[in-house]
DNA sequence: CCCTGATTCGC
DNA sequence: GCGAATCAGG
């Protein structure tokens, strides 16, 4: 499989919602995760909370080359970190305000330059709160700061009870048991959920279902007789 | 063992 | 550019 434009766009927007390379790459299909965090690295999609790299300084050297093919010049210097996100300079917490009117008025612009700026007047913006709690935005009012989502990670829901602690299509992998237990479309439809005998989709027990012993041609035994003689043949 | 993301490097 | 191999932490 190839990179193309929609696999790329469907690449980043499970990225950025959270999922894991493994379920990127289950989901794409043809690639596997590694394969996925390369990409995603390649696009600049990047900086994930890893397990393995820690956030802070990394004093020692993360994963030194294996095969140091060429020596580094030790003596580089970093150049200056671009921050990840801009510096939100005039971000003035406007919606709180709405929230606790008793606050004084604060400094609508923490503006931090040392330029004599006229502090115009804090003229209290009136702002109504509609249904729901939005918060209604005149005609010059500029468009509230939307909360950056957090990182989330997709979780199934959990559809029923019947279902609670039952192996569900979303639990199968290559080590999972996938034996159909009742039937799709019903309520308590699951699966196995066995350790899978290693190189068959199922476990000990269910591939002795699925796989039967064919003894081998010549000495199958005959068909059994079909009752009232079976078909009739002309 | 399983999982995760990061990184390297041959192709 | 791609991704397997590898590293390293949970």
């Amino acid at each position: 499989m190839s990179w193309t434009d929609e696999r790329i766009d469907q690449l980043k927007g499970m990225w950025e919602r959270g999922l894991t390379a493994s379920q990127i790459a289950e989901e794409l299909g043809g690639v596997s995760r590694n394969a996925v965090i390369g990409k995603a690295h390649r696009l600049g999609l990047q900086s994930r909370p890893s397990p393995v790299k820690a956030n802070d300084a990394p004093k020692k050297a993360a994963v030194p080359p294996r095969k140091p093919v060429s020596a580094a010049p030790a003596a580089e210097v970093e150049a200056a970190p671009r921050p990840a996100t801009p510096a939100p300079v005039a971000q003035a917490p406007a919606p709180v305000r709405a929230f606790t009117p008793a606050a004084a008025p604060a400094a609508p612009a923490p503006v931090t330059d040392e330029a004599p700026v006229v502090a115009p007047k804090p003229q209290p913006r009136i702002v109504s709160v509609g249904p729901g709690g939005f918060l209604r935005q005149g005609p010059g009012d500029q468009q509230a700061p939307i909360p950056p989502a957090p990182p989330r990670r997709l979780v199934p829901a959990k559809p029923s009870a019947e279902i609670a602690g039952k192996t569900s299509l979303l639990d199968l992998t290559e080590r999972i048991c996938k034996w159909p237990m009742g039937h799709p479309g019903e309520p308590d439809f699951h699966f196995c959920g066995e350790q899978v005998n290693p190189g068959f989709p199922y476990c000990v027990e269910h591939c002795g279902r699925a796989y039967q012993a064919q003894l081998p041609r010549g000495t199958r035994r005959p068909p059994p007789p079909l009752p009232f003689g079976g078909p009739r043949v002309r």
